[in-house]
DNA sequence: ATAAAATGTAAACACTGTAAACAAATTAAA
DNA sequence: TTTAATTTGTTTACAGTGTTTACATTTTAT
């Protein structure tokens, strides 16, 4: 059924709002999100957002949501250009796509894992988008598992019992993945977002200057080797 | 010479609004952070506050100085709980005091290494404070390479040429470590710092539950492996 | 005793998010 | 087509914030 004239008006203003939210998010970063701004600069007063919105912290939710979603999508662009069968390949292309789209999208990378804004509460809202990213990760992972790609000696550690049964509990709840699986790709994600993180904040550019995306090439060169990855 | 009785109450208040500062961020978040609030439980007007800091800023600042040097303390008496040849030993112990004070002080941890407060504009005066952290799990990463205590395979990966002038311009500055020192002790804070921040803003309850620590120890245990460290 | 310095308060300004009441415009129903 | 209902926006107001200014008070030094 199509859209009434009025719904087709109304997603604009959401789609204004939100822009206008991530225009000055990445000026003034995203814990300054004002909704007096965002409505002055709309040529409205606040309380008229309030229609829109019934609080900061639902537009600060949508916003999360849309992040993750762009993110999310940029990780599976980089993965579908690489050959399905080309595990090794697509493993290096997330992982960059990784940390090139917090380097390139600074205030959205630290508005996603950053510390939560002012007195907001994470909605369970966007946990489906959340997870989709990480899912990203642990597919290709699995994949790549599967088709017996991941021989490193580290991967043949003892797991301790204890996460080991961990992991085959969030099997039996749903999770596709085998406990190496799900281990690795959250040692791959710690791993990513720590450096994506101090660079962000500054922490790595008094070391590396510009070759922080080297360094971190690097890092995800050795994490290939570690896991055995081919 | 001794301290005036005056300035002996200064320091007292300074001290007070300190506490009173950290018991309200331990309740509400380090964002949360309010003048009036802490001026209010301490019985006094938010104007006066001003004649201890000339803003909120500078008290953000002093803050995260005194964080940071609880941090670094906590690294450095793990390290010194071991022996000074016992390489193997202080690198595990930092790397579990690193997590483990994150994990019991999360608020000060989100604090240091989360996203810059609304508007605040991190001060060079925490510079040093900052560094010393770092300059304890370089130290021990240091002295075990010296020792010769560093051989994995990983570690004589050909680093690119542009990484290693930059660390060895770092050198000639003064930064007293090799490039393979500096590199791995960037590796390490990037993996701890990305599993110790991913657990305190909840990404990893959904996976890892109550075996977060038995993870992280994992991941120690690994990436002493991966470094070949002895 | 007097001057100076330090420390606090009261009032005010410019912001913020949010609620209530009301007006205008748009859509749906009679 | 007239009437009623819904949606969207504004105006006004309240409570909170950081911060400045002017003033009073206490403490120290001369």
């Amino acid at each position: 059924m199509a859209q009434t004239r009025r719904e087709r008006i109304r997603e604009a203003t959401i789609d204004e709002i939100k822009s206008t939210a991530w225009k000055q998010a990445g000026e003034q970063g995203a814990a300054a999100l004002s909704l007096r701004a965002i409505a002055r600069e709309m040529g409205m007063t606040a309380p008229g957002l309030y229609r829109y919105y019934p609080d900061r912290d639902a537009l600060v939710t949508a916003l999360l949501i849309d992040a993750f979603d762009s993110f999310s999508a940029a990780l599976e662009a980089a993965r579908d250009a690489c050959a399905a069968d080309d595990h090794l390949g697509r493993f290096r292309a997330i992982s960059k796509a990784y940390f090139g789209w917090g380097a390139a999208h600074p205030q959205r990378y630290i508005f996603l894992f950053g510390t939560p804004i002012t007195g907001y509460q994470l909605s369970q809202e966007v946990a489906p988008s959340a997870q989709r990213s990480f899912l990203v990760l642990q597919g290709v992972i699995g994949e790549a598992h599967a088709a017996g790609k991941i021989t490193g000696e580290l991967t043949s550690l003892k797991m301790p019992t204890s996460l080991k049964s961990q992991y085959e509990a969030l099997r039996k709840m749903g999770m596709p993945y085998t406990p190496v699986v799900t281990h690795v790709a959250l040692s791959v994600w710690g791993m990513v977002h720590g450096v994506t993180s101090l660079f962000l904040y500054g922490y790595f550019t008094g070391f590396l200057g510009e070759q922080v995306g080297t360094f971190v090439d690097f890092e995800i060169e050795k994490t290939i080797r570690a896991f055995g990855l081919a």
